[in-house]
DNA sequence: CAAGGATATTTGCAAATGCATTCTAATCTG
DNA sequence: CAGATTAGAATGCATTTGCAAATATCCTTG
């Protein structure tokens, strides 16, 4: 009669979802916040003429430049060729700059030119406020142990030393 | 010479997004892992013949039978359209099906098969999988430190009472 | 109780996305 | 160092997406 557990198998049965709670899974609520957070700067943004990776690339671009487009592409979650097709946009618009890498011409690094600089700072408010309503009524010590458990997820699952 | 401020604009200039760094910005990293663990997911469950709005609608509904389509795209943070279209393939599959509410003949009420929670059961432990690598080495008080901070952020930008 | 408005869902269509391929350049190997 | 392999970026193309409009039903109110 097999209905006897083998006993070297060791039974870690996962506990079903129905059983956690979808509002006690990280995961469902992550995706719920992520996706309510980039609707809402998605229709911000789409007033001043950006996408999703458009403004995803100002923003990085602000904080690092010069980076290759793989990299890019990493930092804003966005396909690769995707990512490709808005720099076109915001080249075109005269917001960056590509660069082929003189240590390696297959290579193309992205600068922020002085008006991707200023239409960045005119949209960083707008970005700023959506953070401060996400993060309203949450003091400062449960921020910092909040991102102190992202950067440790992040480091579990990323694909790239950065 | 307009070079001060006017002593009554309280100056709360918001930090540069430079300033705070990207890996210290909880919704950059919050992208960043959403987006690792989405895409990760996705490729498993493509093996299955299944997209991520097939895949959300089975998992919500193993836990919440018989939800309104339109409460369906919210658990789901799946757009409504595209969540249509999402049950017409499930339907046609014979994983869900669909009634109209007795109540109210234009609400469509979507509810699991046998066949659509076996699916769900087959698919589970995958889930359970990537869940398990997101936290790894992440002690139990921290995750539940963590879940309840989420739960303040979706209380604070949530448009429905769910 | 009819008319106007609101709500739930589907569908048409243009735009965005992502995969696979291509092109170019660099690197490795025998 | 020639030939094969790898890597970065752009592009062709089919699929997916999301907005707006259409459809059907319900609710409100004069």
């Amino acid at each position: 009669m097999m209905d006897q557990q083998p006993q070297d198998t060791p039974t870690t049965t996962v506990p079903r979802l129905g059983e956690i709670g979808l509002s006690n899974y990280s995961p469902y609520l992550m995706n719920r916040i992520v996706g309510l957070y980039n609707a809402s700067l998605r229709e911000e943004m789409a007033e001043l003429g950006l996408t999703t990776p458009k403004m995803r690339t100002l923003a990085v671009l602000s904080v690092i430049e010069g980076l290759l487009i793989r990299e890019l592409a990493v930092y804003t979650v966005v396909e690769q060729s995707t990512l490709s097709r808005a720099l076109d946009q915001l080249s075109a618009e005269g917001l960056i700059r590509r660069e082929s890498d003189p240590d390696d011409s297959r290579g193309t690094r992205v600068f922020l030119t002085d008006a991707g600089r200023s239409a960045f700072d005119a949209l960083w408010p707008r970005m700023a406020e959506s953070y401060a309503r996400m993060f309203r009524g949450i003091p400062d010590e449960e921020r910092r142990a909040f991102v102190g458990t992202l950067q440790k997820m992040l480091g579990n699952i990323r694909k790239h030393e950065f």
